[in-house]
RNA sequence: GCGGGUGUAGCUUAGUGGUAAAGCUCUAGCCUUCCAAGCUAGCUAUGUGGGUUCGAUUCCCAUCACCCGCUCCA
């Protein structure tokens, strides 16, 4: 065996450097303008990493969209596509609450390093002009005041000063503020907007007017096109809209790897349902989810189901559950991979607020009833859920020439097999490639004819091939070739017609 | 955004104030009947920008990227 040789330290553990090497020594994932350098908080899917993620996503919208689950009832359940806009009217954002409501003014405090919100501190200015002025959290109790104006102004009698808030204060006076939790006065920076959304111009000419905002999720296209997808498709609650797209977050902190990112990818369904059957529908797509996750490579107890304690929820949510994976960055937690929310009607509801749209669904067998449907959303990381299956394949392996194969599904595989002539000679190169032709019609396949065998077994490891075709002497005289089969590097040999059957059989598998 | 660390070829490492070395990968050829084998040849690097200096990969500053910890993650 030669695996001392082999020059990719061979790892022991599941660790992200090593992942992350992997990824880009064999193309799967590069730093998004590598070249210039890099930047920040985006990723590049290269020639492998594309397939990877292709194939988790027709997964999920043949699941979804082309042959959607069986309902409770034992009848198939209606669920169509759609493909929005990543740029829609900034209305939107503002019906969402993701503009006014979230982006609020932030300020550092030099001393404390703490963050604060402008608009949660207080400031006490002294009405005579003389001595520092101090800021609290809006929440702090009178003690906290009395000890503070104890330390910091002899003790003077909070009466003596004008209470108001930071984000209204004059950024002059700031040098004479002394922050919640700092010694010294002229330690708060200005306040500053943190905007979450990344925003650009419609139109050539820039202004105010024309700000649009590239969309930090793609539910948001789903509710404002509700109703032309009601009048256009001949659904009828309970159903249920999909969608796959690119969203975009200013995220504060980018970090391990593509997990969090500025630009991402989403899969997500809204399913509208009527608010008696919330629990019903809850409940299944808690179930069809775990099946998904588990069909393609994750093991449920790979997976952690956190039922977020009802403080913790967003204000319009009544319930969410959110499906957690253990990557080697978690420590000994999880991370979220996907979370299905109850919404309620929070969305339809805004939107058919500020667009003035009406909204409501009519009840086809009693059109005196209207409401405005629930909604359940299973909303997944298409970037999260490759970066998941990466994670889950990566199998460090001391007994192989590579020290590490990756242990795809088949179904979930860059490539299913490798075809590889024994040697480069004609005889059995020109085989080889008849069989890849063939292949290459309905699976994705490579041909390898360069270099020795044990190299190309190697490669393939490594990409996480799971089948390997050997085309040798015996190939040409009685018509059969190897398999070679990677988690167990066991060979047999099957007739050479078969192959293509073989490789269909195994992908359902 | 803060603090700490790292940055030499695709990878793993070496080295020096005087113009960068090696192994593996990769590419081409030869050879090879099953696991990174052998022979020959070849491509490829001091993250970026300044400064000091006759000369900087080396010293200094800034910046960028990545890693760890905090913060953030509606």
């Amino acid at each position: 065996m030669a695996a001392e040789k082999n020059t990719h330290a061979a790892p022991t553990a599941k660790d992200m450097k090593d992942i992350v090497a992997l990824c880009k020594r064999r193309g799967f994932i590069f730093a998004a303008s590598d070249i210039y350098g890099g930047l920040n908080g985006f990723w590049d899917y290269g020639p492998l990493g594309v397939e990877l993620k292709n194939n988790l996503r027709d997964r999920w919208w043949r699941d979804m969209v082309v042959t959607p689950p069986i309902g409770p009832d034992g009848q198939p359940i209606e669920i169509v596509g759609l493909d929005s806009a990543i740029i829609q009217n900034p209305k939107c954002w503002e019906a969402s609450g993701h503009v006014g409501g979230f982006n609020d003014p932030m300020v550092d405090c030099k001393e404390s390093k703490k963050r604060y919100r402008a608009d949660h501190l207080i400031v006490l200015s002294p009405n005579d002009g003389q001595g520092p002025w101090l800021a609290f959290d809006k929440e702090a109790s009178a003690d906290e005041i009395a000890q503070r104006l104890k330390k910091h102004a002899r003790g003077r009698p909070e009466s003596d000063y004008t209470r108001g808030q930071l984000d209204k204060t004059p950024v002059a006076d700031f040098p004479k503020i002394i922050g919640p939790d700092a010694k010294e006065p002229g330690t708060l920076t200005e306040p500053r907007q943190f905007n979450m959304m990344f925003h650009s111009y419609a139109g050539a000419a820039a202004g105010e007017e024309n700000k649009v905002y590239l969309r930090p999720e793609t539910c948001a296209g789903i509710f404002l096109n509700f109703k032309n997808v009601l009048d256009s498709s001949r659904v009828r609650v309970p159903f249920g809209i999909a969608q796959i797209g690119k969203a975009f977050r200013n995220e504060v902190t980018p970090r391990n790897f593509i997990f969090r990112s500025r630009e991402f990818e989403q899969m997500e369904l809204e399913w509208f349902c009527h608010q008696d059957d919330v629990p019903m529908w809850f409940d299944f797509w808690v179930e069809q989810r775990k099946k998904f996750w588990e069909s393609v490579g994750l093991p449920l107890n790979h997976l952690h189901f956190y039922d977020t304690p009802k403080a913790d929820l967003a204000h319009y949510s009544a319930r969410t559950i959110d499906f957690e994976y253990q990557f080697p960055f978690s420590g000994d937690g999880f991370d979220e991979l996907e979370g299905i929310a109850h919404r309620g009607n929070f969305d339809l509801t805004q939107h058919q607020e500020f667009s003035k749209a009406k909204l409501e669904y009519m009840d086809p067998t009693d059109n005196t009833k209207r409401y405005l449907p629930h909604v359940i959303e299973p909303s997944a990381g298409l970037s999260r859920g490759v970066l998941a299956l990466l994670c889950e394949a990566y199998t460090p392996d001391p007994n192989r020439p590579s020290g590490v194969y990756l242990n795809f599904t088949p179904a979930m595989a860059p490539k299913k097999a490798a075809i590889l002539p024994l040697t480069a000679k004609e005889e059995h190169a020109a085989p080889a490639t008849n069989l890849y032709l063939e292949l290459r019609e309905d699976f994705a396949v490579d041909l390898d004819i360069k270099q020795n065998i044990g190299k190309r077994y190697a490669r393939q490891d490594e990409i996480g091939t799971p089948f390997c075709f050997t085309i040798d002497d015996q190939t040409n005289a009685d018509q059969t070739v190897t398999v070679r089969e990677r988690n167990t590097m066991a060979q047999e040999r099957i007739s050479l017609d078969k192959v293509h059957e073989y490789l269909r059989v195994k992908m359902k598998a």
